[in-house]
DNA sequence: CTGTTAGCGCATTCAA
DNA sequence: TTGAATGCGCTAACAG
């Protein structure tokens, strides 16, 4: 219905016809995959540099019933540390020569199936994913039985069988709850955002009350401030907590965003960080290390694990490696706005930078 | 190696069979494309669900040579100001059922043609990009003489027939270092991340010069500060500009991310901001609010950015809506990095933050 | 070494 | 209202 010249679309067979040959040949010259006369060979290659040809991935993919592409399932590239963890999987990809199909579910659990099934109806290669809950997750295991490749980023599931990159959450945060119980602290809290939405917040959790009952000091239940929330319900939330007479000098957030709102509440509310509160957050995202004072964190590295994560699904693919969890290494990383008790010292001097705890891996 | 029965898949074969009518049928009731009788229709739909069929992408797009995929050409999700137009499109293009291939330049130019190519070869419905430079610019050419659409973000085109959503870059550093000369700033310097790979750092600097100069005042070179080195060498740099004698008491930075890394080696310099020197970014980036002293930047709605250039496709797409540069309003958000003069007073309090100008538009 | 051809999954035209 | 047949761009099996 459209005119007669259309943007003339370059198939093999202008290229074949061009360059005098069957497009049996083009294909063989473009995928080296048999011996051409090296005359044919001139020709086709000369036909494809003058028409600009690109073989459609299309037609390619629908032979082979896989696309090279992967599909990338995350909660929210408003994340720093999603973000980062997409670019490694972006670079991964592309030096293999895929490309990313980029999906996000608003930190909506009901939304990870129908992005799945979106992505698989496009035929991806396989799925790089974090879910809401991986433990008994019903779409993984669909995903399971199409014999479907996918790794699990921040996921740290319970499930065997499953691949993950992640870090060992109750562990780090043991370790950074460690850090404040040292420097004197006893009532220390845990401040989650979206707790029931993530298992990586409640594994995180976990890990500060062991490291509080090991200390013999009192882990509390979560304090959760709602991710889209504003300042001012957060300043609301906080100030209940410091409204008792029993305040809390530390407090555990479980990601370093919500711990740079924290302090920036805190702060707003005119209480000191660290001077009368330390807050530690968890990621390692870059902006901590710029603002001032520098987030105590753990860090973590997020953009390393897209990368892994990409490398093991081509290590599916390829076939060999069975799925596996790998915990990669963290770093209790003080800064600014940790520092001793308030209780025991009235200086409050931030603890200086020595020899930062590491993973035990 | 799973067992003998490889992962059957289920195509609009599979159903016609289990249906008992042709895959014609199947394709009618599954698109609605024609009228079928409600005896079939509920017998295919049955069949559909038993089967959890899903038609194959790549079926359906080689029939139209179009895919639902919309490319993304970025250079960096590291960047706090991407990720958010990211997840704009990401948004938009999913409310239309659409997908997003995204790949990333790693801020080099020379990657832009061939990931532009690769995203065509998969046969994208239409590409949003951020280049280097957007006039002139061959690949966008190529791109209008095959009649594929694309909108810009970020990137300010000169020429005209090209689609672009952006802000008016220079209009708002002009504003920006306006407020810094209302607060009594004399000698004060632009500091640019990858000056010469970015138009939009060249159209910034445009505004700032501009400001300068009708305010009877020098506009300097730009500073130039390699975006991907390390805070040593900032501090290097940022000290030779404080070594002369007629030291800068303002600094307008070309980015947020820049203008905090800049801050933070101020101080780490022992240089207090905003006491001795004024720091404004640009792009508004949410961290900005959460940092203490709060940044001081021009706000600019950079994920309703990304909404937009999705919608301007669709837009194209279904052929009306020619091509255009769309500027969306931004805001001077003066904030504590920035304060009067020191020269002019001693106690250098803040700047209020009274009735923020606002774009022309 | 090269050409012919079948077929991947689907939408669609043409007959019935 | 339905079915059979065609073709989208490509790769691979098979002939020559």
């Amino acid at each position: 219905m459209e005119g007669h010249r259309l943007p003339r679309v370059i198939t093999i067979r202008t290229v074949a016809e061009r360059a005098g040959c069957s497009i049996a040949t083009v294909s063989r010259v473009i995928n080296g995959s048999a011996r051409t006369s090296p005359q044919v060979e001139a020709r086709v290659r000369a036909a494809v540099k003058e028409l600009g040809f690109r073989p459609s991935e299309l037609g390619r993919s629908l032979k082979s019933l896989r696309t090279r592409t992967v599909g990338v399932v995350i909660p929210s590239l408003t994340n720093p540390v999603f973000a980062a963890a997409v670019a490694g999987m972006e670079a991964e990809a592309r030096r293999r020569g895929h490309t990313l199909l980029l999906t996000a579910t608003d930190y909506d659990a009901l939304r990870e199936p129908e992005l799945v099934e979106t992505l698989v109806a496009q035929s991806v290669a396989g799925l790089v994913l974090t879910v809401s809950n991986a433990t008994g997750n019903p779409t993984l295991d669909a995903l399971d039985e199409e014999g479907i490749p996918y790794v699990l980023v921040f996921n740290e599931p319970e499930d065997s069988g499953r691949a993950a990159v992640c870090v060992d959450n109750a562990a780090a945060t043991r370790a950074v709850t460690d850090t404040l119980i040292a420097a004197g602290h006893r009532r220390i809290l845990f401040v989650a955002g979206r707790f029931a939405t993530s298992d990586r917040s409640r594994r995180r959790y976990d890990g500060y009350a062991l490291a509080m009952v090991t200390a013999g000091l009192s882990a509390e239940p979560p304090v959760e401030l709602d991710y889209l929330a504003d300042l001012d319900t957060h300043r609301a939330t906080l100030e209940s907590l410091f409204a008792s007479g029993d305040r809390p000098t530390g407090l555990v957030c479980s990601n370093d965003l919500l711990a740079l709102s924290v302090a920036g509440a805190l702060r707003a509310m005119g209480m000191g960080v660290p001077q009368e509160v330390s807050v530690v957050g968890f990621d390692g995202i870059a902006l901590g290390h710029m603002v001032q004072p520098t987030l105590a964190t753990v860090e973590t590295p997020t953009r390393r694990m897209g990368e892994r994560a990409m490398e093991m699904i081509f290590e599916q693919l390829e076939g060999q490696a069975p799925p596996t969890v790998e915990r990669l290494p963290f770093v209790v990383r003080p800064g600014g706005t940790l520092a001793r008790a308030p209780a025991l010292t009235d200086a409050a001097p931030p603890i200086p930078e020595p020899d930062p705890a590491t993973s035990p891996k």
